[in-house]
RNA sequence: GGAGGGGUUCCCGAGUGGCCAAAGGGAGCUGACUGUAAAUCAGCUGCGUAAGCUUCGGUGGUUCGAAUCCGCCCCCCUCCA
């Protein structure tokens, strides 16, 4: 017997909240569906965060459902205002387009050309007649309702714009079309789309008598209390020239303690009864499982070869010895270094540290490393002599890494 | 359109003519301790080796000197229309 993938996503932690769950059930269950989970192209990447929905695809997908993917080329031009506190910046229409491609090609990636659609609400949304839509979709939605919504709850103390009030509605829309254009009869997203999801759900009852389905994943945050996906530096980009698959790798082997099993049930295919036992690792003997979790997580989006260029790599930079090929690396002229390269020069170049101010105070705090010798004068000069087989390594803090290479 | 309030460094938020690169908190960073974890403690947190330079919505003034005073502009909030 097969399990029912609704089960699945459950036992994972996939789901927050649902509008029917034991009819939802049942209709995975039985029949193939087809299902959507929009992506706004705010930026030309996904990151870490949209990582559950992808993963929720996937897991959707091997089950024989089929996932449209859905890119806002037309919402984001309006603007999201769920869980924000302000107005977001207006992208101009050159830049969504060219950012909705990318997100396209990212989630092939993923899912692949097989039983999946990849479709964009700019299509639809674009050349909308504004008094016929407001005449057919538009009275449908009671303002009333909508302003006692959380989502702009939060905002009527902040302000909101008429541009962002209009967002729930097109959204609304998109699951309409998307049902119409293919039988899509539930939508996904994350948590804080709820609201969005619902007035599509009611648009559709309304519209076409039915009642489809809705599903949210919770938000995930670690135990530290930020944002999954977010690090100091920025969001982890699923895009390998943004974010190396080096550094990607390191943000899951450092994940708190505690998200261990949240983590590999969501962000891994492995086996629930496996991670039940990677989980149970006490103490130090737990990074066995982050480095699980981390080598399958980067697997994953970057592939198996550069998941394990990226575990040697930091194999070879924490315990010594070993490849350190995938390490970030910058390529110095020979000359250049033969006349002798500044310490605060060289890392404040490589981005190890923003300024060469900040490397300086670095110095000045025993945080600054050259092929992990402590470097204590500011004046420091790194030249010949500490090239090794493994060019020169680069080191700021406790682990942040870089290394530099001769080149002509 | 009218009246009032407000826009400060990554975020919140103090600051009403010099002692302000700007209190305090958050966040982040470094060190110690550790397990590339957490917690804790200490230090750091605009750029520059320095002289000095740039910053308090924008712009133009007043002044020996402005985040602080004045003019104009932009944006946000509250009430009225």
């Amino acid at each position: 017997m097969t399990t029912n993938i609704f089960d699945i996503l459950q036992e994972r932690g996939f789901i927050a909240q649902t509008t029917d769950e034991a009819a939802l059930r049942r209709q995975l269950g039985q029949k193939q569906t087809t299902f959507y989970i929009g992506y706004d192209p705010t930026a030309n990447s996904l990151h870490a965060g949209s990582l559950v929905t992808i993963m929720a695809m996937l897991h959707m997908q091997r089950a024989g459902h089929r996932p449209v993917a859905l890119v806002g080329g037309g919402t984001s031009m309006i603007g999201d205002p769920s869980g924000k506190t302000e107005l977001r910046q207006m992208l101009s229409a050159e830049q969504i387009e060219a950012n909705g491609h990318g997100i396209h090609t990212q989630l092939k990636h993923y899912l692949g050309e097989e039983n999946v659609v990849y479709e964009n609400n700019a299509h639809w949304l674009l050349d909308l007649n504004y008094v016929a839509f407001l005449r057919k979709i538009g009275r449908h939605f009671s303002v009333n309702r909508m302003l006692t919504a959380e989502a702009y709850k939060q905002r009527l103390e902040r302000g909101l714009n008429f541009i962002e009030f209009n967002y729930q509605i097109l959204q609304a829309y998109d699951y309409l079309e998307l049902y119409r254009r293919y039988g899509c009869t539930l939508q996904m997203g994350g948590d804080d789309q709820w609201g969005n999801i619902l007035a599509g759900v009611d648009l559709i009852r309304r519209e076409e008598g039915i009642t489809v389905q809705a599903m949210t994943y919770p938000l995930l945050t670690t135990a530290g209390g930020a944002k999954m996906g977010k690090t100091a530096g920025g969001a982890v980009w699923l895009d390998a020239e943004k974010v190396k698959p080096y550094d990607y790798y390191q943000y899951w082997i450092n994940c708190d303690d505690r998200d261990v099993a949240k983590l590999l049930k969501i962000f891994t295919f492995l086996p629930l009864d496996k991670i039940k036992r990677l989980a149970a690792l006490q103490g130090a003997d737990l990074r066995q499982a982050k480095e699980i979790l981390a080598m399958e997580a980067t697997a994953i989006t970057h592939g198996r070869a550069a998941a394990e260029a990226a575990r040697t790599a930091a194999q070879a930079a924490f315990s010594g010895g070993g490849n350190l090929q995938a390490m970030p690396t910058t390529v110095v002229n020979a000359a250049r270094l033969a006349a002798g390269l500044g310490v605060l020069e060289i890392f404040a170049e490589v981005g190890l540290t923003k300024s060469r101010g900040e490397a300086r105070r670095m110095v000045q705090q025993g945080g600054i490393y050259v092929n992990n010798a402590r470097v204590t004068n500011v004046e420091a000069r790194i030249g010949r002599p500490d090239v090794t087989d493994d060019g020169i390594l680069l080191r700021a803090g406790k682990k942040r890494y870089h290394r530099l290479v001769v080149g002509s």
